[in-house]
DNA sequence: GAGTGGTCTAGACCACACA
DNA sequence: GTGTGGTCTAGACCACTCT
């Protein structure tokens, strides 16, 4: 083990300890940078440095005046920040949700590889439908590692947003994704499911998601139809 | 006009003013950081601050011993920053470009509003179609206008990665794109060209490029034939 | 050894929020 | 007014590159 880091990489692996831990809660305020300088024997300035790459990731947000605050997830950022659906004129629109199933399944191999899981490891599985603008638009079929949210069942309720609920339910920050996307033709169930004829393009998304910790903690294969919206990427 | 900035944001500006006036070329090395702090008169924190900024903004790169050089665009590079195609592994892969035709035109409408020009301003197009993995797989219809680079005339040779090529022939540094990703059926012109039947899924890319004064710089609609490979994105 | 970026400190002052 | 984050400084020392 190599424990030669710069202070400041020492104190922001723990925050993230600490963040991780559930120490801090989300939306409520972190203690003072001299407060945790002092704690961590380290000057102020050097903590900044550590709170600096944590707010560039996300997973803080600091005011001026106020304090220093865990990110919390909201359905409307969290909407635009990792679905960033556009209309024709690149203006933003949010899916609502139209229906869901729940289970609980294996992994397959492809899964599993793909979220770091050991073959056949039990997962969540969860198929949704949402719309845009009234129209059935997304088909999402999610999966998460029993290990990773254990208190995941059969859900009572599912909100539109996944991430949200995640962190508030779960304990579980998603702050980046990887997503591989294609274009696809409808297969039969699609069709049916977003009323198009079989062989429709679709835009397929499989994406895996990561936490703060950078660990995956979810698999998703999203199928959008794109006929009067977009997939909005900045990249650079 | 406000000029209430901090000095790091002016020093910023500065500094991105002498980059965008060629003051120092792609791949050579900036004054240090003490000789910039010394002529601008503030310390070199400072300095040192504005250059995180646009070393985080892809603009400049810092080597410790050496210095700080402008960001040269490499093809290896800017294939794999703006255009990450990768195969089903999720090894990444290049397109080697097949052919290409060159003239100018008037901007349509939607094109004029996308690059923030006036109605039918003059632009060179330039259309290319590209391998991957020897197959042809990628059309693209790129539109730059005149203004911008007066001297992209009827070129002789046409590279395969297009944003070195601005750099160093036409002073135009890309540092990121804005894309709009869909998926569409292919037409009978693009079904030719890759040898699909007309209707085959293509990811369509609308995607517009801004350099380092944040002024679009290029209008670029790709169809990517995404049978074998996929368009990857990390988001967050 | 000289010069560069990289880290770290201590302290000053400013801008803002809240009681 | 008090406490917070935001800016700025001057200086120290370290790590690395090149000669």
């Amino acid at each position: 083990m190599s424990e030669f880091l710069p202070r400041y990489a020492r104190v922001r692996a723990s925050l993230i300890e600490r963040l991780a831990s559930g120490e801090w809660a989300p939306g409520t305020s972190l203690p003072s940078e001299i407060a945790l300088a002092a704690e961590m024997e380290v000057s102020q300035g050097t903590v900044r440095k550590a709170m600096d790459s944590l707010v560039a990731d996300g997973a803080l947000n600091r005011v001026q005046g106020r304090g220093t605050f865990v990110a919390e997830q909201t359905p409307e950022l969290a909407n635009f920040r990792f679905l960033r659906i556009v209309d024709g004129d690149g203006q933003r629109v949010i899916p609502e949700l139209l229906s869901w199933t729940a289970k609980t399944e294996p992994a397959d191999d492809r899964i599993a590889q793909d979220l770091s899981l050991k073959k056949r490891a039990d997962l969540h599985r969860i198929d949704r439908i949402r719309a845009i603008d009234g129209t059935p638009a997304l088909l999402e079929t999610i999966r998460v590692p029993l290990g990773v949210m254990p208190g995941l069942g059969q859900p009572d309720a599912m909100p539109n947003a996944l991430y949200p609920w995640y962190q508030s339910e779960h304990g579980v920050t998603v702050l980046r994704t990887d997503d591989r996307l294609r274009a696809v033709a409808a297969d039969a169930d699609a069709a049916t499911a977003l009323s198009v004829p079989a062989g429709t393009p679709l835009l397929e998304c499989v994406r895996v998601a990561y936490d703060l910790t950078d660990r995956a903690v979810e698999h998703r294969i999203s199928h959008i139809l794109t006929n009067a919206h977009a997939f909005s990427v900045r990249l650079g």
